[in-house]
DNA sequence: GATAGAGCTTCCCACCGTTGGAAGGTCAAG
DNA sequence: CTTGACCTTCCAACGGTGGGAAGCTCTATC
């Protein structure tokens, strides 16, 4: 099948495959006399594979990692589990740094009258933290 | 100052003031005869907020209107408020879609022996999600 | 005053994942 | 045959940051 018809029913965007396919993280699709490229069943499945991957927030190099291990049939499941669980233990920091963010900035806004005076603690906690009553915050950017 | 010295003090590295500068998140510095950049405490106080609000994870476009706000002295509390309360969403709308699929893995972990066997649902599911039991999962990456 | 080393300048490149577009070839239906 | 949808490759951009090269300037030491 196309990559038009790869795409659809992957849900893997034509862009997308010609990058994975660029980068190496499929092999080269085979193609038709004309130069297009051509999809099989399988390799939908290995498609849909990538996508599910990425809805979960694994990284391309991850989803290297899981692919290989994927097509050892001798792989051993804790490889796997592996890279499962160090992603839940990144996925775990991030939400705690984004929750600290939002706890700060919830406390900042409570704090603020919100109305048409200049008066704002929200301004005066970005121009002096440390003047300001507020929880502690993270240090560091998160996105 | 140095742009080494106001980078120390406000904790925004070189590269990042220049960068501000070139995409007008701040204004052209003060050069000396030789051709340095020369910074003031103002500035500092400046690069300071700058500073501040990506610690909060603020892009760099609202903190071009938070930059906006913080100088027009006339400005209201509400303008500054809504900024942090569409980033409040915002930082809410990720926890949520990152704790789907913190519970998601968590759960895929807990199905998997993690010892040397191949068997291993994790792959399973990744193959083919709609075949396993599973808690809903979000549509659309994150990070 | 010479010299060394740190610090400044501008410029370009890389990352990651994804999208957009241009220029040109190919397919299928009318 | 024409038209429009699809494919091909290539190049660029996004945001925010870091790395590094080539060349100039400052400061401390000799």
């Amino acid at each position: 099948m196309n990559i038009g018809e790869a795409a659809r029913v992957s849900g893997v965007s034509a862009k997308m495959i010609r990058y994975y396919e660029q980068n190496g993280l499929i092999p080269p699709a085979e193609r038709t006399a004309s130069g297009y490229r051509d999809y099989s069943t399988n390799d939908v499945h290995m498609l849909r594979f990538i996508r599910r991957s990425r809805d979960l927030g694994f990284s391309v190099a991850e989803i290297n990692e899981l692919l290989g291990l994927w097509r050892d049939r001798s792989r051993q499941s804790a490889d796997v589990k592996r890279i499962a669980l160090a992603r839940i233990r990144d996925l775990r920091r991030k939400i705690e740094e984004m929750e600290q963010m939002a706890a700060t900035l919830e406390h900042l806004a409570a704090c603020c009258s919100g109305d048409n005076r200049p008066d704002c603690p929200i301004l005066a906690d970005l121009e002096n933290p440390d003047d300001v009553d507020e929880p502690k915050r993270p240090r560091g950017a998160i996105n």
